[in-house]
RNA sequence: GUCCCCAUCGUCUAACGGUUAGGACAUCGCCCUUUCAAGGCGACGACACGAGUUCGAAUCUCGUUGGGGGCACCA
């Protein structure tokens, strides 16, 4: 263990769709491990499946991975000594490879067709052959004979060739331990296509020995891939990596996440108001655990503290509760200053309820509305419906519902009759949530009823709604003219 | 069919042979309270099953059952 070599790892997704959770969750596991490791995480696109592959998938890709935060030190845009990052600006290197197999003959030309193939498999079948995969019909052709076909026009392509005498294949595996694969498993797999272009299994090994990954760390779903893979390295001679296959993330009913589960892309729960840290710290715990006791793993600790050996085997569900308790977590140990620019200010101005300029000389207003809208707020996007009525001046917005629970009723004129008159006593310089809220303490008994009745009706008269901030800080921030404009409003609205 | 993986509260997990099986989310209750939140306190709640090994098993072994994944000229 004295002489390691540096980490580098490697996060390759597909731009066959959008950057899922799963996915998502590999790419933290990758950068957290190459962070606190003093390694190196690499960004490549394997784009290899030119049927699905787009570019625009690749940028949404992209976009995802900043918003997360997860920074990678080589890849498409920011280049790196292994480049180019996408397979498909890397062909001709996986032609080369297969070249230099075909010459020390660990692979061979195979001009079945793919009815043959199939009626193959057909027959293995049938006869109950524990052994469905190719039959190696091609492997001893004469290799002149070979290349007369294939010189001839042919159409083939080319397999690996994987030694008769291989025996098992165990992989060291970081989380699951040594996982033994028989040797009669292994077949001569397709390393590239008749089209000529790779398949993953091959385009994976070459790029991941040619970028000196030193760890795979990716979805449970290889695993089974894997000891075709080792085949590959062995037959490059390149050095086997060590593997770290991590469990998959499941719906509620226990089956691999997908839409009928709701959001599974991570722009998805960008736009549903889910700050990134909030959502990193969440998807990292998913079948990772810092000690069993934390939960709020900021992304400095994670990317200080990530451990392969504290990753779970088991499979993880997706639970959208606690993503959303973790979220206003993050919310809530925001200090108010922050809160204020970074979240609230940005969405009032996005809703229209503020102008971008106005927000420096209104300052002290912010922080105070932070304070109160802070803890009120799961997610970013509902502070602008929590704070709408602040900003209606004096015509407030009224909530049908509240209006017949706490106006129309008997009673309801004296009380905001009287919640005028002892608040209009109150001067500017007085007008605070502390002497607000003094001011109107002791009016519920004198006038014999209760403080639920009283202060129900006064605020629905000031806020619009029986639901609100607390009615002494909201009215403090309305300020005195709209607070009691709201009131005489609401007079004529009583029953 | 075959190969591989997995198995602790509803969910995420801790435990690395000896614990009253711990924490967090959710749920429920109480407190606080002028609504809604937030907060505080508490309750509920798990070692899938069966054999071994051992003085002692959630932990090790085997089997059963249940889930998941692979077996492509997809990744």
């Amino acid at each position: 263990m004295s002489q390691e070599k540096p980490v580098r790892v490697r996060f390759a997704p597909s731009p066959t769709g959008k950057l899922h959770v799963g996915g998502a969750r590999t790419a933290i596991y990758n950068w957290a491990f190459a962070r606190a490791n003093g390694g190196t995480f690499i960004l490549r696109i394997d784009d290899t499946d030119p049927t699905r592959s787009t570019e625009e998938n690749t940028q949404v890709i992209l976009r995802a991975m900043r918003w997360l935060g997860l920074d990678w030190d080589e890849g498409p845009d920011v280049g790196g000594p292994c480049a180019p990052y996408k397979q498909t600006d890397r062909m001709d290197i996986y032609l080369d490879a297969a070249k230099r197999l075909a010459e020390s003959g660990d692979a061979y030309p195979c001009f079945c067709t793919t009815d043959q193939l199939a009626a193959a498999k057909k027959a293995a079948q049938d006869r109950n052959d524990p052994f469905q995969g190719y039959q190696r019909t091609c492997r001893d052709i004469d290799p002149a004979e070979a290349q007369r076909r294939i010189d001839a026009g042919e159409p083939h392509v080319w397999r690996i060739k994987v030694p008769l005498d291989r025996g098992d294949v165990v992989i060291h595996d970081a989380v699951h331990g040594d996982v033994t694969f028989d040797a009669k498993e292994l077949d001569d797999f397709v390393i590239i296509r008749t089209d000529g272009t790779p398949t993953y299994n091959f385009a994976t090994v070459v790029d991941d020995a040619a970028m000196g990954i030193t760890h795979v760390i990716r979805g449970d779903d290889h695993l089974s891939n894997t000891p075709r893979q080792v085949m590959v390295y062995e037959a490059l001679g390149a050095p086997v990596p060590t593997f770290a296959h991590i469990s998959m993330i499941l719906g509620a009913d226990g089956k691999k996440l997908s839409k009928r589960h709701g959001a599974t892309s991570v722009e998805e729960y960008r736009d549903a108001g889910y700050l990134p840290d909030a959502f990193v710290n969440y998807l990292a715990l998913l079948g990772w655990s810092l000690d069993g006791d934390t939960t709020i793993v900021p992304r400095d600790v994670l990317a200080k503290s990530f451990s392969l050996d504290h990753v779970s085997k088991n499979p993880a569900t997706f639970d959208p509760k606690k993503l959303d308790w973790i979220n206003a977590e993050y919310m809530s140990a925001m200090d108010d200053e922050t809160f204020a620019h970074t979240v609230m200010v940005p969405e009032l101005v996005e809703a229209g309820l503020m102008e971008e300029g106005e927000c420096k000389g209104r300052k002290p207003w912010l922080l105070k509305l932070a304070a109160i809208i802070k803890p009120r707020a799961k997610l970013l996007g509902q502070c602008a419906d929590l704070c709408r009525f602040l900003f209606e001046g004096d015509e407030v917005t009224m909530d049908e519902k509240s209006v017949a629970k706490g106006l129309a009723k008997e009673g309801c004129g004296s009380y905001v009759n009287a919640a005028r008159e002892a608040l209009a006593s109150l001067d500017t310089d007085h007008w605070t949530a502390d002497d607000i809220d003094a001011c109107l303490e002791g009016l519920p008994e004198r006038l014999d009823t209760s403080k639920r009745k009283f202060f129900q009706t006064v605020r629905v008269a000031e806020c619009g709604n029986m639901v609100s901030p607390p009615l002494g800080a909201s009215m403090e921030l309305l300020g005195r003219d709209t607070s009691l404009a709201r009131l005489d409003r609401a007079r004529t609205l009583c029953g």
